[in-house]
Order: C-alpha cells, then sequence, then structure tokens
DNA sequence: AATAATTTTGCGTAATTATGCAGTATTAAT
DNA sequence: ATTAATACTGCATAATTACGCAAAATTATT
C-alpha cells in the first residue's frame, strides 16, 4: 500500500470520527505502529491533525481544501487577510474564481454569516466548508479549464443578483486600460459581476500590475478597493491611489 | 508499444482505480520500469497525476472527493463499469450526486462526446476531467451537505432540459415504494430529473435494496434500469424484474 | 535510400526513501 | 511510585528512484 493511501485513509477517519488511536491504524493499513507514527508525524508538519499521545485529533474541519493551496504563495495569504475585513455579517458578495480567492475564503471568520454568489465550482466547494456561509452557485455551460460557468444564461443569473461587494482574482489591471482578461466568456461573466455590485474590489498580487491583456472587463473608475501584498503607500499603487481606488 | 498509448493506458488505470504502482505497469505495458517512470514523469507534468513513491496517484483527490474514493467498495467500480454503457455519443444525460455516481464517471471511456447536466458540485468537478464532456451545472442555493444544487430556481433549470438518460445515485429503493429519500429539497430536485429524461436508472449497491425512507421520489414504473453489482438473475432482484425494470 | 540528428529506451550503479526492529526514554494512569 | 503503554533513537534491510551512458528506434535531411 501506498504511503499516499494510508495518509487518506487517516485524514478519513479523522474526518468522521475527529480521533483515531495509532495501535487502531496497524491492522487495517497493515503497518507497523512505527510506520504510523510516522504517518502522522508527516500529517502533522503538513498541517492536517494534530498528534497526541497514543493516535492523533482533528486540527479543526476544514482541510479538504487545504491540501490543494500549497501553491498558496504567501502574497495570497496577505491578501486574503485584508480582503476579508471589508466583508460584514448579512451582505451579500459575488465572488470569482482564482487560487487568491480561494485564499480568502479560507480566512474567512467562522462566525461570519453572509451570503456568497459564484460561478466558480473550486470557489463553491470551499465556501460549503464554512459554517454559516450561504452559498449560492450560478449555474449553466462549465468552461473547463476555469471551472467556472460562462454564457448567456450565467449572466442572466447575475443579473438577478444585488450584491453589496464583488471580489475579482484578476490577471491583469494597469491604470488606462482598467482590468483585461484573455477569454471572452470570463470577461461577459466578470462584467455582469462587476455591474451587479455596490462595491467592487479587485484582488491582485503585484506581480500583475500594470499588464495589460486583450480583452477588458471593466476600467479602473468602476473599482473601489485595490487589494495587493504590498503596503498601502507602495510607490507601484500611487497611480491608482490618484485614480480614485482605496487601496489596502 | 508507444508511447502514447501506455500514456492512455496509465491514465485509465488512474481513472479507474486512483493509483498505480510503477512496478505493475511494467508487464501489461511491457517496459522496463525506468520508462514507466519517466512516463509518470511526462503525465504529471502534464497535471494529469501525482507522481508518489511507488507509483502515482489521481489528481483529482487532491479535490473534495477525496476520501472514499481510494477505498470506494468494488462493488461501486461494478455498477459503474454496467452504467457506462449505457450511454452513447451525442446524448445528454442528467446526473445526481454521490459516490456511485463520481465512480461512473471516472469509468466514463476518454472518447466519449456527450452532454451532462447536473446539480452537485462534487460530480460537476469530476466531470471536468474528462477530455470531452460538456458539462453544465444547474445552479442555485447550494445544500451544504449534500454539495448540490437546490430550491425553485434550480428546479427551473432542470425543467429546461431534455435529457436521454438519468442516472440516479440511490440511497433507498423498495419494490412497493420506488425510490426514496431523506431531504424535502433533494426529493424536489430529483423529481424534476425523473420528469425531464427519456429514460431512468437508478445505481444502488445490494445492501440498499429494499430500504424505505419517508420521502418519495418516483415509483419503480417511472424507472428503466436498475443496476447493482450482483449478477442480474440474483434473487433479490427478481421482484424488480417484474415490475418491468431492466436490471444489468 | 542513405545518413545524420533526435528521441526513446534499458541497464548498471549510486543515492534516496520507506519500513521494521531493538533498545531506551517518555508519558499517562493507577 | 509503579507499571503498562506509547514514543523516540539509531540502525539494518529492502524497495524505489535518479543519473549517466550506450544501444535502439524514430524522425528529419540530404
Amino acid at each position: 500500500m501506498l504511503k499516499e493511501e494510508r495518509h487518506a485513509f487517516i485524514k478519513r477517519e479523522i474526518d468522521l470520527h475527529n480521533k483515531v488511536l495509532s495501535a487502531d491504524l496497524c491492522a487495517p493499513l497493515n503497518a507497523s505502529e512505527d510506520t504510523i507514527r510516522r504517518d502522522l508525524q508527516e500529517l502533522e508538519k503538513a498541517n492536517i491533525l494534530t498528534k497526541v499521545h497514543g493516535g492523533a485529533i482533528s486540527k479543526s474541519i476544514q482541510f479538504s481544501l487545504e491540501n490543494q493551496i500549497f501553491y498558496s504563495q504567501p502574497e495570497k495569504t496577505i491578501i486574503a487577510q485584508k480582503a476579508v475585513k471589508l466583508i460584514k455579517d448579512g451582505m451579500t458578495i459575488l465572488l470569482s474564481g482564482g487560487t487568491t480567492i480561494i485564499q480568502m475564503i479560507k480566512a474567512l471568520p467562522p462566525e461570519l454569516d453572509a451570503s456568497f454568489v459564484t460561478m466558480s465550482l473550486p470557489t463553491a466547494l470551499g465556501l460549503l466548508q464554512h459554517p454559516k456561509a450561504e452559498v449560492i452557485f450560478i449555474g449553466n455551460k462549465i468552461l473547463k479549464n476555469a471551472r467556472m460557468a460562462v454564457g448567456a444564461a450565467a449572466v442572466d443569473g447575475i443579473k438577478q443578483i444585488n450584491a453589496d461587494l464583488c471580489f475579482l482574482g484578476t490577471n491583469s489591471i494597469d491604470a488606462a486600460h482598467g482590468i483585461t482578461d484573455l477569454e471572452w466568456e470570463i470577461i461577459e461573466v466578470k462584467k455582469a459581476m462587476v455591474a451587479q455590485s455596490k462595491k467592487v474590489v479587485s484582488l491582485c498580487i503585484s506581480e500583475k500590475l500594470n499588464s495589460i491583456q486583450q480583452l477588458k472587463v471593466c476600467p479602473l473608475s468602476a473599482l473601489d478597493y485595490l487589494i495587493t501584498e504590498l503596503p498601502n503607500d507602495h510607490p507601484l499603487l500611487s497611480k491608482y491611489q490618484m485614480e480614485g481606488l482605496t487601496i489596502l
């Protein structure tokens, strides 16, 4: 049996019962206690569980999402921390897809009680881990690589929403050209999101500042907040500030 | 044997079993372990699988489906194999959620060119792994534990579909009471699915045969096929056959 | 068709990783 | 404090992998 299989089994046990005894794992995984212990050590280092004398206990409940984010650059965590501060109880919030948004979802405080609307499958799944969030998915044809719903029906669905906030995971932003993106179908959806929200927030790691792609989502004037991992007085950000954006 | 052939074989193995051991691939592919290892490297770089010590594991388990899949009972694999045979090119297919359905998705032949409609987030994500499938998600409010869209808008969405086949992952089926389930909101959706499909297929592991829950989805007469892991002449199935179902 | 260039493959060897065991240390519970 | 269970350390063994290289196969070029 592969090590990863054992790990999966252990994770599942933890998910199910919130604890495992090392001794109980030997038989089903058909490994020695030493091996089990080393497995638990690794899983603990990976932040998936907490080792205790005799076995391990659940750390919290939301690590199914945790794994897929080992790509998460620390910058995205910083952005996420800043972004969640904008969200208050009772709000309705539009979310796009992308790893920055996923990171933000993980940073949502557990007591927060808000409604989230999204077209991105990974975003929706992430939100389901949250204890209180209401999750609304605007469906239609799913674009494979982006894993989000696109097309007329999706746009119509968004038009029925009146959101307080819209968070856009941003690929390209530029003072002159605003937010731009690559795929026509995604543009359509993002445009609708921007149109239906009182305030629009762009989440953007600094390396994507001042870049342009073919298709325009919205001008800078449509945005209210720009969140990067940089301090808000960083020179790269000054021209956005002059255009009237609030820099966080 | 061509490299592409080996790659296809490996992909298929991963789809089916969620893992492969390098050593196990040498014989059928009639290549050295080095070659296999290099194949796995390439497939990993192409984002198709995750290489681990001793072989490789499916990438999709890094998403949410992770847990049950490694230890998915072999029964579900058998059911999945039978079920995919019903699907032909060009069909439009309604899928519910549940582990049996997920298993079926993994067994879809890669060349299949069909449209799939679902309300289940894990099902949709699973379908995205398929090279050709068109995926349509009927959205609305997402029910947390079931991870599927429910409610009036979802039902309306389904009513716009005319499907050739509908696959129901079944929790309870009984000759007298038909298919039953537990949650009101799920029932509503499943009812609509059944109504919009030319043929309805129930996927049901045998341990759930002859069980009843509170709420009725549809009578046996609404069903066309019943698929279990049992041989189709098994005595447990005879009364369903007498009711006119095709047993696979 | 012949040859050159490139890619793919298999093998030997060395390095790495995984696992189990023995002995010792630590912990938890009475 | 005693004792039984659990954990850690170092080590041996086996399995797996990486690396360099040469043979073989494939592809491109003349």
